[in-house]
DNA sequence: AAACTGTTTTTTCACGATAAAAGACATTAT
DNA sequence: ATAATGTCTTTTATCGTGAAAAAACAGTTT
């Protein structure tokens, strides 16, 4: 049977939560406090609960939680509908960052490190007591990060049982960009299909737009094209109109998202293709010519795949019993 | 905002486990024992704790509580490693079948009998506390079951809030048939590309045959079909060797598994004329040429969604808040 | 009357605790 | 030496509980 997955772990991990018994963060509080904070900075007074509340994507609970505080701090002069701001905000006035992460965003993190770390076999057994106790949460947390993990296929669970390590493997690339190319191959035909008064052509020039520009300053900002990428491909395969479809690209999302970090090897260079790749993309749709938008888009689905088969690798047979 | 899901409850809905605070029910153990009895019709005497143990797809603890049960109430003499069958088990012996249920297959049971019963409007919210109380069991299975149900793109979370249904449409259904069809197509493809000696070639035969049978004796056993369609179409989408194929089937599987309980409108005439699809998709797969495989593919596939639609109530357009 | 604020109730989220089940270790029988 | 049994430990499954956050209700202000 294969070895235990958190067995070798390194560091005693600093717990993520304060050790004692807290019951649940308060992070959603932190976090639309940090960006309320910003607001500060541009008005002279603040705007109704309610609407603020929709602003910040927080319940009219959190809001006053936060009025409360801003109120307490000398921020805000705070008086019924009245809500002066008396002060710039200071650095210190902020949450510190990681306290304004989900339970599940700690999780994912922890357990992603510890996946691309390396000494991460294939058939390996996760255990949940173990993981939820090196990063310091609950089990109840951990089993639930878990299944919405298993999505993604690298995991399985055995019934009753532990939970096994499929390993990111040259297999699971393979897998996972077979699916992508059908799919996305299907959304762009679908997308250049689209009437010329769907709103998705405004987005697709804006993105092209900002393609142009960060093509422009590729030397000092080829690290932010990863969000670029994921914004023009979820505007295809939304096209789709495919739940599905459009579901599935969390999981290329998520591979992609710590491929990147992960592998920084020639990062410049790859995003530099990848952008030319795209304009091309991008003209080919608006030409809603079918033969070149299945030429383009082929083309870069073919490099995106080589550079994360180059990534991976090559690996060893899984262990026998 | 859309009426919650569960308000409209109609039956006092008798609790599933019995109402004190039990933290976990045996049904593992119950479930191995009355499958262990039946094993004690055909042996003297049975084998090894081990050997049980894998025969069962249980621990050797989960064993040795069988075995001790079965020595109580004089079914078997138990001493070591002698364990004679003393009689055969009788009727009462068994445990009742709705106590060898998972709390899943509980949950989701309650959870998609409400669903199909009408009633459930696209846009209505689900509360995990309401359905909890109503099934009578913990809010923590309840939010596991909803977060691994979510992967079957019937409902969709609210950060921090509630869960939202979307609705068994006939959007839906299209979606899904959409995703099918293009695994399918694929998987069989690659299924008539198989080797002649690899192993998949027999279990198609055993297939054939036992769909020969039951076309046969289809006015007494129609019924049964759905099983032998479900062990066809995972057998194909198996040798896309695709996890997420693989895995997308689940899908497939729960939506007919529900369906066919839900729709028993002509089932008999149905399932006759899906036998006879098969068994041309089948002979098509060992003729192994292509062109009859995508043809025999696309037919059933084309009948499967036309069955799936006429079964789905034209939906009314979703409330406006 | 519409929109806001003040207050109370519900629901979600996360934890620790406990029985069921799995797994590991020690011992004994073939 | 292998493979079983007997015993002990660890892990999983599930619940109840309590704080955070949302939502509902009631009372004010414009």
């Amino acid at each position: 049977m294969g070895t235990s997955y958190c067995a070798s772990s390194q560091q005693p991990q600093a717990t993520a939560c304060n050790g004692s018994g807290m019951s649940k963060s308060n992070n959603v509080y932190k976090d639309a406090y940090n960006r309320c904070l910003r607001l500060l900075d541009e008005t002279r007074s603040l705007p109704s609960e309610p609407e603020l509340g929709t602003l910040l994507g927080v319940s009219r609970t959190t809001v006053r939680t936060i009025l409360a505080r801003m109120e307490e701090t000398g921020l805000i002069a705070w008086n019924k509908r009245a809500k002066t701001v008396l002060r710039e905000p200071r650095p210190d006035d902020f949450f510190p960052e990681e306290e304004t992460d989900t339970l599940a965003e700690i999780i994912e993190r922890s357990f992603m490190r510890r996946l691309l770390a390396g000494g991460a076999e294939a058939g390996m057994q996760i255990n949940e007591l173990e993981l939820a106790r090196e990063i310091g949460v609950g089990t109840t947390s951990v089993r639930e990060f878990l299944i919405r993990f298993s999505r993604f296929g690298l995991i399985e669970k055995r019934r009753n049982s532990h939970w096994v390590l499929k390993g990111f493997t040259r297999a699971f690339a393979l897998e996972l960009t077979e699916i992508r190319e059908m799919f996305e191959l299907r959304s762009a035909a679908a997308f250049a299909a689209l009437p010329q008064d769907s709103a998705v052509w405004t987005d697709l020039d804006r993105l092209e737009d900002e393609h142009r520009l960060l093509a422009s300053e590729i030397a000092t900002r080829f690290n932010e094209f990863s969000e670029l990428d994921e914004r023009l491909h979820r505007l295809i395969h939304r096209a789709s109109h495919n739940r599905f479809i459009v579901d599935f690209y969390d999981v290329i999302a998520m591979i992609f998202h710590y491929h990147y970090q992960w592998n920084k090897a020639q990062e410049r260079e790859r995003n530099e293709v990848a952008i030319g790749e795209h304009l091309a993309y991008i003209s080919a749709l608006k030409s809603r010519d079918l033969g070149k938008v299945d030429a383009a888009c082929r083309k870069h689905l073919k490099s995106a795949r080589q550079t994360l088969l180059t990534s991976i690798p090559e690996s060893r047979p899984p262990l026998k019993p």
